[in-house]
DNA sequence: GTAAACTTTGCAACTGAGTTGCATAGGGTC
DNA sequence: GACCCTATGCAACTCAGTTGCAAAGTTTAC
């Protein structure tokens, strides 16, 4: 088994997800990306597996807190890897980046939302904040 | 013809949607609303339309920018009429509001989205900022 | 006024992401 | 090895959204 190998595998153990070949895989793949990625794309590279085992795993993944998933208007979800120490409460959501151009979708990971003032008696639990624009490679 | 038909008549016009039959009662229907509504819920009510009249009815609506339309992750997109004097610029755009309990969506109007710091050369040109948690009915 | 041209509408069929039931395969326990 | 529980693959299904097309309605041209 290699470093890579054992490093997914430590990290599910962590997070309380056995480690099985398809979850090891998919793992292996999320924290490759510099972008949130969707089950097509998880689905077009790890094409021996089957669909429904990814979309389980994502399910599983994200219910450990291992990932986040997000809505950015494309109507495909998108998932990316939880930042360490992430626990997916209101002080560890951040605002996505959708480039109309290249079609990614960005974690900015270092916009956390700042306190929203909602009308009086509202609680917020949880957000789903997408930016749409150009990103930077784009922004010619 | 009543005075309500006038209204949404003169709004069509206006906006320079032809005023159809179709038209007339969606629009007339969602004016009524003080949440945000879907293509299913419209459609319920204006059972004698057909759904693809309803849906390219919204579609036109948008792009004359009488109604914007809003992602709430319920995976039904919602719509809610334009504020008076709305161009669906980036002055336009505030927060949306589903709540988790009687899963209605609002239009927070008074909450406009503040500048975003984004990395540097990203541009915005559209958001979709959906905050979920109780509405002041639910959150007891 | 009538015919031609264009627009809107209703119907039905389709798309595609997501989801589920179920049988089989895999892994651990005794 | 027999037993049990979980993960996986496959196929079928759901459901919001979308499209093609013909009929109905409206506008324009003569
Ligand atoms: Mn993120
Ligand atoms: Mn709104
Ligand atoms: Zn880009
Ligand atoms: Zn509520």
């Amino acid at each position: 088994m290699n470093e890579q190998a054992t490093h997914v595998e430590d990290i599910l153990q962590k997070k309380g997800v056995k480690p099985t070949a398809v979850r090891m895989n998919v793992l292996n793949f999320l924290l490759d990306q510099e972008k949130a990625v969707s089950l097509k794309d998880i689905e077009s590279v790890l094409s021996r597996m089957d669909r429904s085992s990814i979309f389980r795993t994502l399910k599983s993944f994200e219910e450990h807190k291992l990932i986040h998933s997000i809505d950015d208007g494309t109507g495909m979800t998108k998932y990316a890897v939880c930042a360490e120490g992430c626990n997916c409460e209101l002080e560890d959501l951040h605002y996505h980046f959708y480039c109309v151009s290249c079609e990614k979708t960005f974690c900015l990971m270092d916009h956390p939302i700042s306190t929203i003032e909602l009308p009086k008696n509202f609680k917020m639990i949880h957000v789903n904040m997408v930016i749409k624009g150009l990103c930077d490679k784009c922004n010619k």
